[in-house]
DNA sequence: ATGTAACCGAGACGGTACGTCGCGTCTTTGT
DNA sequence: ACAAAGACGCGACGTACCGTCTCGGTTACAT
């Protein structure tokens, strides 16, 4: 049923992902697939974890700039046609229901961002950069990376890959920001 | 018509924000909507538009870090509930079809790519931060906004927008990276 | 106008013969269609004279089985593709609605039936059917051609003109109905 | 669902039985209104089958005229209000599409026709009338009680029945046509 | 060896929405 | 003034999925 889905997936889409065609495609009747998984969501997010594409393995070669680039590197190498077009469908899912995206948030970015802020929090220990900045910096990568994926701008390789590591750490270097000026007074909220 | 698209949004989310649903509410045949848009994702285009919680002043304090935090809050100000909704409405119909994603990237996401670009190529051109990085940061500053708005990750207010510009605008003080460490030699692609 | 209903009927058949399309393919507004006949079915009973195939010469042979084969072969003739497909649409619209049926019937068919009817008054006259029979007679071949025509039964030609003529008139012969046997008793009604 | 048929035929008449009218008047979707028949014609037919007044007895009173008479009436007996407003709505569907009259001729007319043609066959086994007359004769009849509905022609009740009969048998009488005239030399097709 | 339960395919079911067509009315625009 | 153009509310078309449900049939285990 899961291979069902990942041959759906890279033939039809994301609009082409339904129960019904899972089923249909499978072999298998709709209730069976209502038995096994409660949702659509939850069937796309399986056939994701059956693909593999899915672990990346944390690098740690001492510092940031490295770790970032080689972590960028094996997020995009996990990245073929048909994850790509599994996580379209999950954007779908979770932006169409709150429900969906609170449930993607929890079971499945949760873990991705936990990952990286492994990362991100070595380079705070290493003092690379200030604490305060590891959550908008998982923000930045996994936001680019959506945000690319979902409205399909430009390519997710290698190069993507090397361009925001780079940009990422090129905060790496501004331990000691020398006399910022102060930001104008703007009301908190 | 763009009201009633308004006010469903409002009241059902984008899962309720059907043709059948929003001419109902206008009291419009279907024809009529369709007459007037070729598809759903104009409707709610031409309502964010016409919501008029869209156009973000371009702010010019003369550094990035201001015009950024400016800018930031201004663009979550305009990012009132419906529209947020309205958002979400969109982006599940740009995953799902990549038609619908061209279109809402060429003539939604373009703009609004490049009025973020004017800011930063001030900054570049003032020496703040390398041409190179105006990308990457563009991709960071609207990444992480969808990416949160589709995921429900976190609030999104003016201290999202602050903490945003700060993680940002940390790269302006690196302009001569001290002694980078080589990176390792990972394959180019 | 009725060019167009002709030639469109002709082209598309009777469910081609919509408003829309006649005024389409009149280059016409569908206004100014209702603004001539306040109905389609106006509008195709009007393009049925306008073409023409509509009144059929009465014979007079001097005999019913020559005035009734004239006749019959008469009405085949003017029976074209063009007019056989508009019969059609009068037919499926009367059958609709009681209404048109009402209209068609007193100002459509009943000319054509006061042609035959005069043939067959004739023939009363000269002592060559019942009176009470005249009724009946006509039925039976308005009813042969319409039921024929409606549901595609045979071919409407010269040879069915001819069979049916032959079959009408062997009632001709029977001026004293020699001894039938008495009816069983049915119930009257 | 056929009972739901069979009500809105009599309560709507034939311009009322949309497919959607008999899913919402039966309860049930359109999915499974399509699912059980593959149209709408199909749904009458088998209504007009549900509703029993179908099956005309043939009688076998040993001549001809008193079998027309009760196969007449029986046929008119069966033809209650209701049975009345779907057969027109069969007619408006044969008369619109072709490939739904061969399919009404096929299926529905050529069983009553056979059945008449098996009382008009005894006849012509018995000597009452000519074999080449039974095609017409049979056309007469049903031809008649088409016409008659479709255009709403008077009424059609027994003593309609009968004056047919009567017209009808009065070629019984006409064994050898006295010398009729020989008939003009038309063209023959 | 047989009874029984679990599971499955198949697909029917009431719904909702899709995008299109035709209806008859109405208004605007231009001649 | 009248006509084209076409917008409008309406309702039906036939199709696709949704998630639920009821069927038989077949295993495979327990008796």
């Amino acid at each position: 049923m899961l291979d069902a889905t990942l041959a759906l997936a890279a033939e039809a889409g994301p609009a082409g992902l339904s129960m019904e065609a899972i089923a249909r495609r499978a072999g298998v009747s709709k209730e069976t697939l209502y038995r096994w998984w409660p949702s659509k969501i939850e069937v796309i997010l399986a056939a994701m974890v059956e693909h593999g594409q899915v672990s990346i393995p944390l690098p740690d070669s001492g510092s940031l700039p490295g770790d970032l680039r080689a972590f960028l590197r094996s997020t995009i190498d996990a990245l073929d046609g048909t994850t790509a077009l599994l996580l379209r469908a999950v954007a779908a899912a979770a932006a169409t229901d709150q429900a969906v995206a609170d449930d993607v948030r929890d079971r499945f970015l949760r873990t991705r961002r936990a990952a990286l802020g492994t990362l991100l929090d070595r380079a705070v220990a290493r003092g690379e950069i200030p604490d305060e900045h590891t959550t908008p910096l998982v923000d930045f990568v996994y936001g680019s990376l959506w945000y690319r994926l979902i409205f399909g701008i430009g390519r997710l390789d290698h190069r993507w890959a090397d361009e925001t590591a780079t940009a990422i750490t090129a905060i790496t270097a501004t331990r000691q920001p020398p006399e910022r000026p102060p930001l104008p007074p703007l009301p908190p909220d």
